[in-house]
RNA sequence: GGCAAGGUAGCUCAGUUGGUUAGAGCACCGCACUCAUAAUGCGGGGGUCGGCAGUUCAAAUCUGCCCCUUGCUACCA
């Protein structure tokens, strides 16, 4: 596919330097950087920058909260942030910050510009105050009881409870969560952006076309509400950048967010003597692409292009919103472990294996994309390892013995390589577009040819018959051809794979076109495993250790925050189950014949349970709560058909039912007297 | 409550403007093959296309009502 070259700058949306990336984050920053390499290697002039969102109030409560600076808090995230990008390979032009000088320019000069042409209002107005803190208080620190249904602990802008929603005044025993203090109302002058200046603006931009048609349903929806002007102000104390004409008021985070975008680019544009001019003025013919997730569509489809219009830059081209993501079809739990970090995922998995799930499952749509455990292993085994390098690797061994690594010097089958070559625009389309699960589905279709193919000439036969060199060599080398279009095509997805079979195939980086015509009379070099398989025990051992990262989490939060988690000792009901559900679970009555200390463990104690049909060995984190020598005898239940778990110390049978909150507090089920070791709990 | 997106084989998903016995991949079963990371090929079983009614010669596809899931939202950006 040729087209002329088009200057491009696409942004993923700016992570809050608040917290860590999990893989709900990487939804969005798979799908921006598969696109952006798209355009790379299609040959257009391309950036793809972002940064990371560093102001607000969370942020410098955290930072008090550590007794750190702030500076030194976004410093230390921006370096975990841009591990874990790397880590999956997300290969941003710039990855900046919006508290740089490029962002307070940036923001101070679409103020001004907005301000100077009428934009901007004053008015005062009423919030709630800390007397303590001496700050005002956002919604989210005020925390009170429930008016309408008396939860306590609930967040001043609306009930978990109960889903009801009010105003932080109409909180029953408001508590500031910063101090503690009750906080009082007082009055500030506040700055504001009006909005509705750009209504027919907006209006247009979206009938033009830049955005999604599920977006444009949405924004309707809040037109007929009617726009409002927008606080952009904050009092300080605040993390941000103090707003020019107005001492002691700060920029709100939003405001400065997306300005980030700019202020990014304008640092890249710096190091490499880009013109950022002819990328952000009002005429400008490059194109700006934000992809976002569904959350934040009101920011950038409303604030940031009337930002952008009134003070005189270019409007985004396009806004990409996608949607959440899920793991085994439920909402991310940190109990159950599926809220993985990405830094957890990549101490166990392979990030290509989840660049290629989410491409396969990602369209242009706002749907929601689910992670299911199970299909993800058996997908990407199947397709990446079964299908794709299953060519290579099935033609390479005769290449290698029989031909020296050498390819054949004229191509067999050019029909069917041009077919492979030919069905590259079809595949361009679809990334283009965003259809990544539809390019997937057709390489992985010419990916199945290519196996009939090899299947149908059976090259295995042909090598044990005498003279048959000449054919044996082509259809090897052909084999091998089929898979570089094949890597041609997967390249946006899987970098670091595509970056081994060129080194396997000998041949420079590889361009969308760059396959047009097949290798012949080329050597390639050893072929090694490209890729193993996804192993279910990793994904096991991954969530996991997403549930120790909560405990670890959430012994650091249960400091400051203890008068929280007082009225929380109750875990709330998990979801309903089916009988089936629960019938699957084997409960059976044991009696602890052995109990005994396990050298090395802190937690755990080794127990030998005899369930009737024999004994089996199972490790218990109860040592904080129980004597060895307090068990042996007693009858207990346990879970008789949980799968093995290989522990550090040995092979765990099972498991020993117990509850409470831990330490001391731990107490093993005793059946009532009459039960024998063997029977089922039902 | 409002809005949006969904509800198609065990799982993940395709199904264009309504049109022959509803498809793919994975899983499962059988066969073949053994070059290949037990990979590959061929064949097979499996679906009242959320439910009910309607329009039509014909509906997964259009209309209405209902049920369920997810997300956003509820004067807040």
């Amino acid at each position: 596919m040729s087209s002329p070259s088009r200057k491009i700058l696409i942004t993923s949306a700016l992570p809050y330097a608040n917290g860590s990336i999990h893989l709900g984050h990487m939804v969005e920053y798979i799908q921006t950087d598969i696109w952006s390499r798209f355009q790379k290697l299609q040959g257009h002039e391309c950036y793809y920058v972002c940064a990371d969102d560093a102001h607000g109030t969370p942020i410098m409560l955290r930072a008090r909260g550590e007794g750190i600076e702030p500076e030194d808090l976004i410093a230390r995230v921006w370096k975990e942030h841009t591990e874990d990008f790397a880590g999956f390979g997300i290969d941003f032009d710039n990855y900046h910050s919006t508290h740089s000088d490029e962002n307070k320019a940036c923001a101070s000069l679409i103020y001004e510009r907005n301000r100077d042409a009428g934009h901007i209002a004053r008015r005062t107005i009423s919030q709630a105050y800390d007397p303590e803190a001496n700050m005002f208080l956002p919604d989210r620190f005020i925390k009170g009881t429930c008016p309408k249904c008396g939860a306590d602990d609930q967040y001043g802008d609306n009930c978990e409870a109960c889903g009801a929603t009010y105003s932080p005044t109409e909180l029953k025993n408001p508590v500031s969560a910063v101090s503690g203090a009750t906080p009082i109302e007082k009055d500030s002058e506040h700055l504001f952006f009006k909005l509705a200046d750009f209504e027919k603006t907006l209006k247009d931009w979206h009938q033009a076309g830049h955005v999604q048609a599920e977006m444009a349903n949405k924004l309707d929806e809040w037109f007929e509400a009617g726009l409002a002007d927008w606080d952009i102000s904050r009092d300080a104390p605040y993390f941000g950048f103090e707003i020019p004409d107005a001492p002691n008021k700060y920029f709100y985070v939003w405001l400065d967010a997306p300005i980030g975008y700019m202020a990014s680019f304008r640092n890249l544009c710096d190091k490499k003597g880009i013109d950022f001019d002819s990328f952000w003025k009002a005429d400008s013919d490059a194109e700006l692409y934000h992809f976002i997730g569904k959350d934040i569509i009101y920011f950038h489809a409303l604030f940031w292009p009337a930002m952008l219009q009134g003070a005189g830059f270019r409007m985004p081209t396009s806004v990409f919103a996608h949607g959440f993501l899920t793991v085994d079809g439920a909402k991310m739990s940190k109990s159950r472990g599926t809220f993985v970090k990405a830094r957890t995922y990549l101490k166990h998995l392979n990030p290509e294996y989840l660049r290629y799930y989410f491409a396969a499952k990602l369209s242009s749509k706002i749907d929601d994309l689910d992670l299911n455990l199970d299909d993800f292993a058996q997908r990407v085994n199947a397709d990446l390892v079964g299908k794709v390098v299953n060519i290579a690797s099935r033609n390479a061994g005769f290449i290698k013995k029989r031909f020296d690594n050498k390819l054949s010097a004229t191509c067999s089958e050019p029909e069917l390589y041009q077919s492979f070559v030919d069905a590259g625009d079809q595949i361009a389309a679809h990334y283009e577009n965003r259809d990544y699960g539809r390019a997937i589905r057709e390489i992985m279709a010419l990916a199945d040819k290519a196996n009939q193919y090899i299947d149908d000439k059976a090259p295995w036969v042909i090598a044990k018959e005498d003279g048959k060199d000449q054919e044996l060599h082509d259809i090897s080398s052909v084999g091998i051809n089929l898979f570089r279009v094949l890597m041609g095509y997967l390249k946006p997805v899987l970098p670091v794979m595509a970056a081994d079979a060129e080194a396997f195939l000998n041949i420079e980086p590889m361009t969308w076109n760059s396959q047009a015509k097949p290798l012949c009379d080329h050597s390639v070099n050893k072929f090694k495993p490209l890729m193993t398989r996804v192993e279910r025990e990793k994904i096991d051992a991954m969530i996991e250790d997403s549930k120790e990262d909560l405990a670890a989490e959430a012994k650091v939060i249960g400091k400051g925050a203890a008068q929280n988690t007082a009225n929380s000792a109750i875990d709330p009901i998990a979801d309903t189950i089916e009988f089936d559900d629960f019938a699957k679970v084997d409960l059976r009555i044991a009696r602890i014949i052995k109990a005994e200390h396990v050298e090395g463990a802190d937690k755990l104690l080794q127990l030998t349970l005899d369930i009737g049909d024999g004994t089996r060995n199972v490790f218990a984190g109860i040592k904080s709560a129980y004597q060895p020598e307090d068990l042996e005898g007693k009858l207990t239940v346990m879970v008789a058909n949980l799968a093995a778990r290989k522990m550090r110390f040995g092979l765990s049978e099972g498991m020993v039912l117990a509850a409470g909150p831990g330490g001391k507090d731990l107490f093993i089920l005793n059946p009532d007297d009459g039960a024998q070791p063997g029977m089922r709990v039902k």
